[in-house]
DNA sequence: TCTCCATATTCATTTTATTGAATATAGATA
DNA sequence: TATCTATATTCAATAAAATGAATATGGAGA
């Protein structure tokens, strides 16, 4: 059950919804996700760590930066049917939405300076 | 957005898990709830509602009672999958498996007096 | 109308989750 | 080693949710 819960707490937040939503389209790293939302960075981070820990999303390192992806669900079942409804649901949410459509212009290449 | 999240949060809670995972086997009046899972009545009454406000749960009066019911989910396609997967999701936690063993004993013939 | 019973609501309190600011860490480069 | 840079963590403050106690509501029966 806790597990359970865990994803569904994951689940409750805007924030952790959007960025849900964004890594439906690409793998993002912290300051991408960051830029997108207008948020601090340490909250960016906090809510990523909030989804890994939920099983519904993982990350990776890559020299300076870690990547975070959607899950595959596969040690979850909670985690895989809820990121399959969220593949079609609150597509037409306006936050979202605009979000996502701005979304190309969100380049890592344009935040971070290595 | 806030419809889903509001899904997300009635979930997030194990008193309201357990009332699903008992709405499954049958329909049960407040003071059932209330006895199922030792609480006050004002607690259960609380959940229950929390539940219908979701589009989780429907209450429908039968005199002094209230029978609550697990919604068809036809008006939230977030609460229809959710209600479908918690079909067998749960089952096997402790918790619920002992809580749904004793459900029978818990009728409210023996807990009203009217 | 008065009373009783099941359920609902209010309000103060406590608990839990979230945020912001500051700082720490780890890895890459010089 | 010293220094950046991206990310993570800590801790105090704030906001949100849950609980308990008391009370209200509304309908049924006397």
């Amino acid at each position: 059950m806790d597990q359970f819960i865990k994803v569904m707490k994951a689940l409750s937040d805007p924030a952790r919804l959007k960025i849900i939503k964004m890594l439906q389209h690409k793998p993002m790293c912290v300051c991408e996700i960051q830029r997108a939302l207008d948020i601090p960075q340490p909250t960016a981070s906090r809510q990523l760590k909030i989804l890994e820990d939920a099983g519904l999303a993982v990350s990776q390192k890559s020299g300076l930066w870690v990547n975070y992806n959607l899950a595959d669900g596969a040690d979850s079942p909670y985690s895989a049917m809820l990121l399959g409804g969220l593949r079609h649901w609150l597509e037409d949410d306006p936050e979202i939405a605009h979000m996502v459509k701005k979304l190309p212009e969100i380049r890592r290449e344009d935040i971070c300076k290595e």
